[in-house]
DNA sequence: GTTATTCTTGACACTATCGTCAAGATTGAC
DNA sequence: GTCAATCTTGACGATAGTGTCAAGAATAAC
């Protein structure tokens, strides 16, 4: 290696979600992400290629850290314990910063102006993922539930975290979106 | 009048809405709806001022209409069927079309690029008046709810249909979105 | 210290979109 | 048929974004 690099590659891609996750793939501009990153544009598409390249990198970057807590805020015995650590870490991963920055995946999956097939697959990804988790999750309960019946109620639980992220972006409060998780746990696992 | 308009206002206000449906308001272009509507893009400036004033026309048009399938839906004595007939309506509101157009309320929730008062006002208006529908239809129920219970419960409602208009654009078909509903139905209700 | 390689930089060409405007076309009213 | 108001049309300037490239800067290896 000769001319070597003039930044930290990790640094770039962690500042790089920061601006994602707040302006979402389609809004956010390589003039942004030099901005932000002090990389001049040039030097991002010699070394990514191009924005969803680095969108790529970023949000593999954003999925891994997201399903590790997760897996950690689901790891209870308790089945209502895990899944009230669960909503909690999700609300506060959308209502965090300021403003707000919402949630990653939700925002991908519906930016319009997306047609990568690379990126969908990465949003299914992570539901599917994530759906495994809990599956596993209500499966595992002492005299648990049988599997069917855990994995559908699972991918309820993903479609309703992802009704949380559309109505904090609608401007509901922290709080609210709190009481809702608290009253849908209620009513599903509850009973 | 003199010099008279030469389109109908209420076709070109359709027409835009459905632009708007499958494109979102920051992503469809004056050209789009220039194309769509076969009117050019000086005349829907001068009769109309901006992209934005045509989309909260159209908008409202399809709040309205929206609003009114969802009343129409829930209008029945049982609960549960009230409710099943509300996600049916939901779920092919949001699954129709080729490629399915998915739902505008959320759609524009997410779109990352919109600062307008006005346009968050009005997401805001309808879902909040879609709590009120169905907090109302839970309440009435003969020997039903606490008035608060039932309005807690209708929030969870409006989010696991904004959970699922997500999960739509993540690629989940039809078929699964209705099982989805229908184990949220027996989970929240049936119990 | 020289060399060869890689990175950085700023300018460039291209495309898309916005909103505006003057000139022309249209037509109801008289 | 003429007039006057309004609409339509196509061109314009401005802005913003994309991706590319040649020239220069930096440095590891020798």
């Amino acid at each position: 290696m000769v001319g070597v690099r003039q930044f930290d590659e990790d640094d770039v891609i962690a500042t790089a979600l920061d601006v994602f996750w707040r302006k979402g793939l389609h809004d956010a501009t390589m003039q942004d992400l030099a901005a932000a990153t002090g990389v001049q544009r040039g030097s991002l598409y010699n070394a990514y290629g191009d924005k969803e390249a680095i969108f790529l990198r970023a949000f593999d970057q954003y999925a891994a850290q997201f399903l590790e807590s997760a897996g950690n805020a689901l790891a209870h015995r308790d089945t209502t314990t895990a899944l009230r650590n669960f909503f909690d870490m999700i609300i506060v991963n959308m209502t965090d910063g300021s403003p707000a920055r919402g949630c990653l995946t939700t925002r991908t999956a519906l930016d319009a102006g997306i047609s990568s097939a690379a990126v969908r697959q990465r949003v299914q990804d992570v539901l599917g993922r994530l759906e495994q988790l809990i599956g596993e999750t209500l499966g595992a309960t002492p005299g648990g539930r049988r599997a069917a019946d855990a994995y559908r109620l699972a991918r309820v639980i993903v479609t309703f975290t992802r009704g949380l992220a559309v109505m904090e972006r609608a401007g509901y409060s922290r709080k609210q979106l709190k009481e809702s998780g608290a009253t849908f746990v209620d009513a599903v696992v509850g009973a």
